[in-house]
DNA sequence: ATCGTTCCCGGTAACGGTAACGGGAACGGT
DNA sequence: ACCGTTCCCGTTACCGTTACCGGGAACGAT
């Protein structure tokens, strides 16, 4: 399988009848090189298909080229696309991924995962874990004392002294208890995902804040935490019913959750959306296809993705610069999330269908 | 943020008084270094906080302890289930992951990314890429001469001369077909995945010839092609609604579809399972919250990734050691899938639940 | 006393590139 | 004719680690 040897720039060189140095040259597009040596040098490239030794290249150079990202849940709608948007980006300007995965975002090692990262002597580090309990108190710690950028995605705004880009979780929930209200709906219930995540203590003090906006106290009562699955959106309905019978109107925190509230107000013949209302979060591709379609919030996953490789590959670029006493210009970006309703009014045709917004993407069979 | 110089081996060798190269005995923890010395050095290198520089290790061993993996669609259920597990194994080997997506199945360039992934060093490549079309041919020409082991995952099976592994797909349609025979339905039609995707061929196989063993002929009108997607689900049934009005049964060859199936049904009036039984593939985490629950088949995904990875550390040891004219041992492995039956009968209490099966994850929020 | 062995450890040369420097040739200006 | 530039290319050293080899010390056996 493997042809004998690697073929290395040597044997290039020994080839085209020129120095290593040259190759060198010639392979990173530099300008003092005569247009026909040029030339030579890459027709015995060609040929050769020599491929240069990033390892090596890496080594001298003092940068690996590899970014290192970290990530939970992958198998899940908000984790994945993060992550391939974050290796789209990357691919284009020239990083390669070093994915890994904490498997659980409590209590998982967070120093061997740095280490990790260090030996592999990545360029910048992404963190795209979602904050929970105070799984983040590394960044505090070691977050100074790492010797490459980091970039956190997602989590706790503004409180971080490393730079990072996040969604307004608030306004997620903001957005989603203003449509509730404006619908004209009176006794506003909530699922929370678990409350030692933050973006679920996010989206469930938006809708609080949007409650009393309105003058009403808010019921403890009316506030039942889930765990993100669609069977704790069911149990979190029949909750809600015990304690106020006639509530009109959930905002889950998730489109999961929703899809079990929808669920169980099907299984016990409450009428969505007349007798009750319903808003989710993520526009998963499902949403516009549950009974009735799911009125939801989309978050600009993709463009944080987008945005953390951005950032961090300016941040590698000026700690290579000389160390001019530029201070860490810690800089976090908030990104606005967008609602995406699909029941235009209390009595909208329940046949009548909103055109899906994700259908363009085709799924994969396996 | 970076402090000063990185660490080196010589700054640990320096200071426990020591060579390098026992240092470098010390890390590899190899035997022959004196425990009282052992102990020191490892002293010094848990004050320090040393970490071995992967990148100059890799150069010197000619190894990267680096795994390639190349994924499609890391947003959608198969992929993101296979590339998950595959990390997992990875990490736990002592491999890192450099993640490479491609955008298009059918039409991205494959040279690029290879070549990536050698100049990268790569040790062993695993190619988890659906197959569409003819989107594989470059391993029949390039595949040998790539200087690395690759592993091929899903897609066609048998007919390639890299080692691969995969799902039976026949078996997936035979399982759904049979259980929709089995309770009883006539009138069998089927939504497909695009049929350039192999595993989308498979699956209708599988259908057709459960059919054929009934002694019925399999009309042209009864397959109808989706793509994956929900809508396509639902435009299907009204196809094969069209084309034979007493349709009773429908095999969706994913869970998406499924539900675009059952969302037509529900549409139209048509009772589920009553009047029509509907099995999708899959088992996504929602599948047993749809109204009603799918009957679906369930695809061995994470244990594709685990093989995978443990058969390619396998390929990688084997091409280290001496070249004893080892022919390649060409592996391919089949995986089966299983039925999850969520309706037992015909006349099955809509209200009754099965029990969800990947109810015990939690799913994050973003 | 001499000769293996075994146990530790260090020196040196790689691995495959690039940075830094230097230097020759050609050219133009004075 | 001399000098300064510019262009092109090669030499040398080094990046951080391990493979390979060699060698001293301790020890037991002859």
């Amino acid at each position: 399988m493997a042809q004998g040897k690697r073929l290395t720039i040597r044997d290039i060189a020994a080839a085209a009848g020129v120095s290593t140095q040259t190759v060198s040259r010639v392979i990173n597009n530099r300008p003092d090189v005569a247009p026909e040596t040029f030339a030579r040098v890459q027709e015995v490239i060609q040929e050769t298909g020599y491929t240069p030794n990033m390892l090596a290249r890496g080594l001298t150079q003092g940068r690996s080229h590899i970014l290192g990202v970290v990530a939970y849940g992958l198998e899940y709608f908000g984790p994945s696309r993060v992550v391939g948007a974050i290796e789209r980006t990357a691919a284009e300007m020239g990083y390669g991924i070093s994915l890994n995965l904490i498997l659980e975002p409590e209590t998982d090692d967070v120093a061997s995962v740095l280490s990790s990262l260090r030996s592999r002597q990545v360029d910048g580090i992404i963190w795209a874990v979602p904050e929970v309990s105070n799984n983040r108190a590394w960044s505090r710690a070691k977050g100074a004392e790492l010797p490459v950028p980091v970039m956190l995605v997602g989590g706790m705004f503004g409180k971080t002294h490393l730079p990072s880009i996040a969604i307004d979780n608030t306004a997620i929930g903001r957005l989603a208890t203003e449509h509730l209200i404006a619908g004209g709906f009176r006794h506003l219930g909530i699922v929370t995902g678990p409350l030692t995540w933050w973006e679920a203590q996010q989206r469930l003090g938006g809708w609080r804040e949007r409650i009393e906006a309105t003058g009403r106290e808010v019921e403890d009562s009316l506030i039942v935490e889930g765990d993100w699955t669609v069977s704790s959106g069911e149990q979190g309905l029949y909750r809600l019913l015990e304690a106020c019978p006639n509530i009109d109107a959930v905002f889950a925190s998730n489109d999961q959750m929703a899809l079990g509230v929808l669920h169980a107000a099907h299984t016990i013949g409450r009428r969505v959306p007349d007798d009750l209302s319903v808003v989710g979060v993520d526009n998963i591709a499902e949403a516009s296809h549950f009974w009735p379609p799911l009125t939801t919030v989309h978050q600009p996953l993709a463009d944080a993705g987008v945005l953390a490789v951005q950032a961090i590959d300016q941040l590698i670029a000026r700690s290579r610069q000389v160390r001019r006493s530029q201070e860490p210009l810690l800089e976090n970006k908030l990104l606005q999330p967008e609602l995406i309703v699909r029941e235009s009014s209390r009595r909208a045709a329940p046949v009548q269908l909103a055109m899906p917004r994700a259908e363009a993407l085709t799924l994969p069979a396996s």
